[in-house]
DNA sequence: CGCATGAGTCGTACACCGTACGATCGTCGT
DNA sequence: ACGACGATCGTACGGTGTACGACTCATGCG
């Protein structure tokens, strides 16, 4: 926020001239000396995680989080720059909770389907997560590389070109991601039942409000519709299933696919 | 932010047991006595688009709104309670510009991809808004449930029971806001050439950093991976296709569609 | 041993944020 | 003419990210 970076200072000097300012990544962890109590990324990054599954993530602020770690808040922005890169850091970290098998397992299908399943899984764990994640942040850690590396990896070797791996295999994030989104948004809603309600309401008001005829059909349907997170998940299996039959049929299509797949379903046998 | 919605008069009064605040849109605008030159939420909102069009979604504060409209800060709160508020109008103002026809054509296929396809352009038109949209706000405006009312119209004059409703219609919606998303999140990247190539550097060294064996072999095709938007919007297609495809084999399996479907291999028009 | 060095910590300050509160102004019904 | 009230605005409070300079203190060197 602020003045956007650069403050005073280079306001003075000139102009920006070197002023492209390289990611977290390549400015790594200050050296660790141990001083036997100092801090280090890991210790901030940690602590920063459990404050934001605690409190959410709008209570994250440095002067909080310092505080949570008995320390002064100044003192995080020795081992890291600024906020923004303390926050793709704890977006790479949760990324590391992933664990994928190290190598695919040849199968595109149940591979796509594996990682599709493990990072719904984490971003349910953690929903403050796909916010930063559309907050316009590179995300370039290790991590996430990892997740992009296992998914390229187990179409590659089908031999598919890089355009259709990356249609393929971006098409499988896109709903991943939206979907999870969505739901989690959910998650995000208030906890208490009283808010709750009064949004529904607000909800169906709306719809009696505005003509809306196939939405007014279902009304009573949405009134009471309390989907339990089993149902959720199966609808998330129904769409991922959907788009991944689609996805093999191009591949097919193309000539990519060992003719052995016959994508469960079997019609037409 | 601050203290968390209810100031210091709720902490008064008891407990805050009539404390759930109605929506926005349960409390409308005043009623407005044309005093000429009054203010109105309408005006607001404009500015307010205008400002996060020109300037980025952070620069929108209230202060800086009510100063690019020649007025103080806080008179803008008269036509509205918070902040959110402001940015809930906002977010379904932008989903007014959605120019959906009255009533499905009858075509569940066409009648998705074509409020796929708008959706899509809106938001890349405003990419700020898929960052408000995934920030826990309701969104039970009237623009925003014209464009739901839509999407569940096509498929409900084809019978199709509520659970397979929503799952198909969610489907869509996902990877509609997933894949748009992504793509608008590299909208959001620095338009500073310099910066541009600096976070693709960083991209390289990561993939030269760690071991990601696929990664690597594409080393070379990222390296110069300038994607054109219309490369962008043909993978988009691709997957929103392959994602039809599956979702119309569903259907018609469990028996919904007229059965002169057999969803086009090559591309509709 | 004494001491300079520099890593690491922190207090203070600045600009900015959302918004509660109360003063104020302009217009209208009477 | 005069209250009432719709509408605007100035000020103030507690919060934010972070630049800057001062401080502590373990370590290496003489």
């Amino acid at each position: 926020m602020t003045d956007d970076g650069k403050g005073t200072a280079s306001a003075a000097d000139a102009n920006g001239e070197a002023g492209v300012r390289p990611s977290v990544w390549d400015r790594p962890e200050r050296p660790a000396r141990p001083d036997r109590n100092a801090l280090s990324r890991e210790q901030i990054v940690r602590a920063a995680i459990e404050l934001i599954d605690r409190e959410g993530p709008e209570a994250l602020s440095m002067r909080r989080l310092a505080a949570s770690m008995g320390v002064g808040a100044m003192s995080l922005y020795w081992h890291v720059e600024r906020k923004a890169d303390l926050l793709e850091l704890v977006a790479d970290a949760i990324f590391g909770e992933l664990d994928l098998p190290v190598e695919p397992s040849g199968d595109w299908r149940t591979d796509l389907r594996l990682i599709a399943l493990a990072t719904r899984a984490l971003f349910i764990r953690h929903p403050w997560l796909l916010q930063s994640m559309g907050s316009g942040v590179p995300h370039t850690g290790p991590n996430f590389l990892r997740h992009v590396e296992f998914t390229f990896a187990s179409l590659a070797r089908l031999g598919v070109p890089m355009p259709m791996m990356l249609a393929t295999a971006g098409a499988v994030d896109s709903y991943v991601f939206g979907s999870t989104l969505e739901q989690a948004m959910e998650a995000n809603l208030p906890s208490d039942p009283d808010e709750r309600s009064a949004l529904s309401a607000s909800y169906i008001a709306a719809i009696d409000r505005g003509d809306y005829p196939t939405l007014s059909t279902m009304r009573d349907i949405f009134l009471d519709w309390n989907e339990s997170a089993e149902a959720t998940e199966e609808r998330f299996i129904y769409g991922l299933d959907a788009l991944l039959d689609g996805l093999g049929r191009r591949l097919s299509d193309a000539g990519y696919l060992p003719c052995t797949e016959e994508h469960d379903d079997g019609e037409a046998s």
